[in-house]
DNA sequence: TCTGGGGTCCTAGGACCC
DNA sequence: TCTGGGGTCCTAGGACCC
């Protein structure tokens, strides 16, 4: 084998607008039209199809601010529709995974892929078959970049985004400095708000830049992810691709109230729906939780009445994915950090110190545990095929319309039977 | 009037110990 | 009355990502 043979290629393929994309499936009429989705309760704009992008829509915006562009060039807005996203993503993933097995799933729509092992002359006729296979078996159009490190490979999907063959590969290019040149030390991987203020203020603009900077003065002044992203640019790989799925450390379950919410009989019906919507997710992947956090806050952005944020966090005496002890303790919990008279905007918890269920096989394991572990699976089993919340504690609150604003929703879910279009015959 | 949600990792600083 | 220094561990908060 040639030693060209060998070069790193790491390919990353990004879903183009992903959330615009899974709505366009179900309405195509929008293709070529600015569609924009908002997170949770319309709050803000988070993802935007080209045509939106290019009346100056900004990502992250909140809605409300953008209004007056939205309406005046016709934009069709979605309200997120995340069981959708997450099943188009599936699609996405289980495509990739027909092509090789090596592979980083990094986001809902994003995957890095390991193509070491491709000739360099064939890997990116490889990928542009990757493309149109996903395109041809899902409907949905990505972009991809390959290079020798992740970070070098996003600055390639950067490019590619721009390009109508949706693939760029900056692998046998001899000298890159004149593409980093022209990416913004904000658009780099890994530099954020911060750094990049940071990094102006000492002369570094772009990418090429970054890379030709010492790696000690870097580490110095900042820390060593940042000495990270300088070594990949100069095409060090230093952050290896997660092809094994690990499991996860924490798991949050938060909101937004659509309206302030006042009362304390109202926040503890948010955190008893948290608990159990967080623990039903720990059980489904086999985990215990070591500690809750429980925390409320009122809104930020608003300078009418006084800002208070607060959180407070319980450990369990034994880790447990035990439903009712971890509402019970994060109603404790809730009790020690409410105030009167806030006008609260977000509620939300999260489970941390996560641990594996088959390792924690408990000496003391008595009957009554196993009555609530029986019962905990027949909880599970219920919601699963009759829908969430079918069995719920009454501490959630009976039939409550939620307090959850969703004026654009597609109303599409792929998941469910009773979504199938009906087709007639004439 | 209206500003999302869910993760990971790093670091500074305090507590504690010898 | 004088009052060290170094190590480890933990946690809160910050920065980053999508």
């Amino acid at each position: 084998m040639s030693s060209t043979q060998l070069t790193k290629k790491i390919a990353l393929v990004d879903c183009n607008s992903f959330y615009v994309s899974c709505e366009r499936l179900f309405k195509p009429s929008l293709i070529k039209k600015p569609v924009i989705v908002l997170s949770n309760n319309d709050g803000c704009i988070i993802s935007r199809s080209n045509e939106a992008k290019d009346l100056g829509i900004k990502m992250g915006d909140p809605y409300f601010k953008a209004k007056d562009i939205i309406v005046k060039n016709n934009v069709h807005v979605f309200s997120s529709n995340y069981s959708l996203y997450g099943d188009i993503s599936r699609r996405v993933m289980r495509t990739l995974k027909y092509f090789t097995s090596e592979i980083e799933i990094y986001s809902i729509d994003e995957a890095f892929l390991d193509l070491t092992s491709f000739p360099n002359d064939l890997v990116e006729l490889f990928v542009k078959k990757i493309r149109n296979t996903i395109l041809e078996w899902t409907g949905i159009p990505t972009s991809i970049g390959i290079a020798t490190t992740k970070t070098l490979s996003k600055i390639a999907n950067h490019i590619a985004k721009k390009e109508k063959s949706g693939v760029v590969s900056l692998v046998e290019k001899k000298n890159i400095d004149p593409i980093l040149e022209k990416i913004n030390i904000n658009d780099v991987w890994g530099v954020g708000k911060q750094l990049t203020k940071f990094y102006i203020k000492n002369g570094i603009n772009n990418a090429k830049q970054l890379k030709n900077v010492s790696n000690t003065w870097i580490k110095k002044s900042s820390n060593v992810l940042s000495s990270r992203t300088a070594m990949e640019l100069r095409g060090i790989s230093c952050i290896d691709l997660e092809i094994h799925q690990t499991k996860r450390k924490s798991c949050c379950v938060s909101r937004s109230f659509g309206k302030k919410v006042e009362n304390f009989q109202e926040l503890k019906e948010s955190i008893v729906a948290h608990c159990l919507n967080a623990s039903e997710k720990i059980r489904s992947e086999s985990l215990l939780t070591k500690s809750i956090t429980v925390f409320i806050r009122t809104s930020p952005f608003q300078n009418k009445g006084k800002y208070y944020s607060n959180s407070k966090t319980i450990d369990f005496p034994i880790a447990t994915d035990n439903s009712l002890e971890i509402v019970k303790t994060a109603l404790i919990a809730l009790d020690y950090i409410f105030k009167e008279s806030f006008r609260y905007q977000k509620s939300g918890i999260i489970l941390s110190g996560l641990s594996n269920l088959e390792n924690n096989e408990n000496l003391f394991s008595s009957i009554k545990e196993n009555k609530i572990k029986n019962l905990m699976k027949s909880i599970d089993y219920t919601n699963l095929k009759y829908g969430r919340s079918t069995l719920s504690l009454a501490d959630a609150g009976f039939h409550k319309k939620s307090n959850l604003k969703k004026e654009y929703f597609s109303k599409i879910d792929t998941s469910d039977f009773y979504c199938l279009p009906t087709v007639r015959a004439i």
